[in-house]
DNA sequence: GAGACGTGGTT
DNA sequence: TAACCAAGTCT
């Protein structure tokens, strides 16, 4: 009969191996230094959700080069931080992001909460961020879950309950393993380990410093946990971009509503995006369209976006709001990639068939 | 609880 | 190619 780590032993464990191999990390004090700074611990968690360490690298870096305090950035523009945003994708954060630290600037004095509560109460911070903050930044004991977590839970205890109908068994798992010191080490520790080690497919169990205390590692096929269910498919939906050009290199950006899809980016006027989009052009004016359309999957929905090139005269005026930003600098637009990828199209078109 | 919400890399 | 996945949050 095999006995099964105590939650001590896991811990130990775990600790042991992350000392010789934790992840170097732009966001991590370096080895041994018990320098974190709350805000850097707080900007890498909040540009980590759902999104990978290769993706948030560059835009960690330019973010802090920027707006190196939580004041800085509070003291910034809406647009330029939309803007510095762009292409990181769910732009609710950093929406989030700007009123969090106006919140931490002018209620609490510059001074992130300490505690989970108090963190929690930020906007755009949620179970999983406050608890990562509280033990990564102030060394507070929290019960930190995040994905990588719970696969690495649901298999070192065989939790065979379907997610997401484990996660209370899964939290009360990782609470039991958490230990009460190096709380912010263990949190990463054990995502690093899911990340590198306990991978969702082909986990590398052979170099995995909890193998002994693991129950999937008995089983046959370990990563089998945890369990999901399957999702539905995505529709596939049309829609139409228009891209409006001046001769003296301008085009014309509109920003999109506050909230929904891309909400607050610029982008290119467009139709709805549905089976059947209206396909009426903005403005009366010479159309090509180009031939490919572009092809964009987001979280819920896939689409095929028609471009459709217009050159007018610099006395014109589209209908609605927007403005005529100068080609020379679109990238400082910050265009979501989508537009981005539709800009792209559009300019190439215009080379071909200039006058 | 379930769906909205981006993007790019991997299988 | 299509599906799956990534340090989730909000409604």
């Amino acid at each position: 009969m095999h006995v099964e780590g105590t939650p001590q032993k896991i811990a130990e464990d775990l600790l042991a191996h992350y000392d010789v191999h934790a992840r170097r990390l732009p966001w991590r004090a370096p080895p041994g230094s018990n320098a974190t700074d709350p805000y850097r611990v707080w900007l890498s968690e909040i540009m980590l959700q759902q999104t990978t360490v290769a993706a948030v690298a560059p835009y960690f870096a330019k973010f802090t080069a920027r707006w190196p305090t939580v004041q800085a950035l509070a003291a910034a523009e809406d647009a330029d931080i939309m803007a510095a945003w762009a292409g990181l994708g769910y732009y609710a954060r950093a929406r989030n992001l700007l009123a969090c630290a106006r919140a931490v600037a002018q209620q609490h004095d510059g001074i992130f909460p300490g505690d989970e509560d108090g963190l929690r109460a930020l906007p755009g911070v949620g179970a999983y961020t406050a608890a990562a903050v509280a033990a990564i930044a102030f060394g507070r004991r929290a019960v930190v879950v995040d994905a990588n977590v719970e696969r690495v839970v649901a298999r070192l205890f065989a939790i065979d309950t379907p997610l997401p109908a484990a996660r209370p068994a899964i939290r009360a798992a990782a609470d039991r393993i958490t230990p009460d010191v190096r709380a912010g080490d263990f949190a990463q520790a054990m995502m690093d380990l899911g990340a590198t080690i306990c991978t969702p497919r082909n986990p590398a169990c052979g170099i995995c410093p909890l193998r002994q205390d693991c129950a999937a590692f008995r089983t046959a096929d370990p990563a089998a946990f945890p369990v999901k269910v399957a999702k539905k498919a995505k529709p596939h939906r049309l829609g139409h971009g228009w891209w409006i050009e001046r001769p003296d290199g301008h085009v014309w950006l509109i920003r999109r509503p506050a909230k929904g899809l891309l909400g607050g980016m610029r982008a290119l006027p467009s139709s709805d995006w549905s089976d059947a989009p209206t396909a009426a052009p903005p403005m009366a004016a010479e159309w090509k369209t180009v031939s490919q359309p572009v092809g964009h999957v987001f979280t819920h929905f896939s689409l095929a976006l028609t471009v459709h090139v217009a050159h007018v005269a610099n006395e014109s005026i589209p209908p609605g709001e927007g403005e005529w930003w100068p080609l020379a600098r679109l990238e400082e637009a910050g265009l979501p990639t989508l537009f981005r990828r539709a800009a792209d199209v559009a300019m190439k078109e215009s080379e071909t068939h200039a006058p």
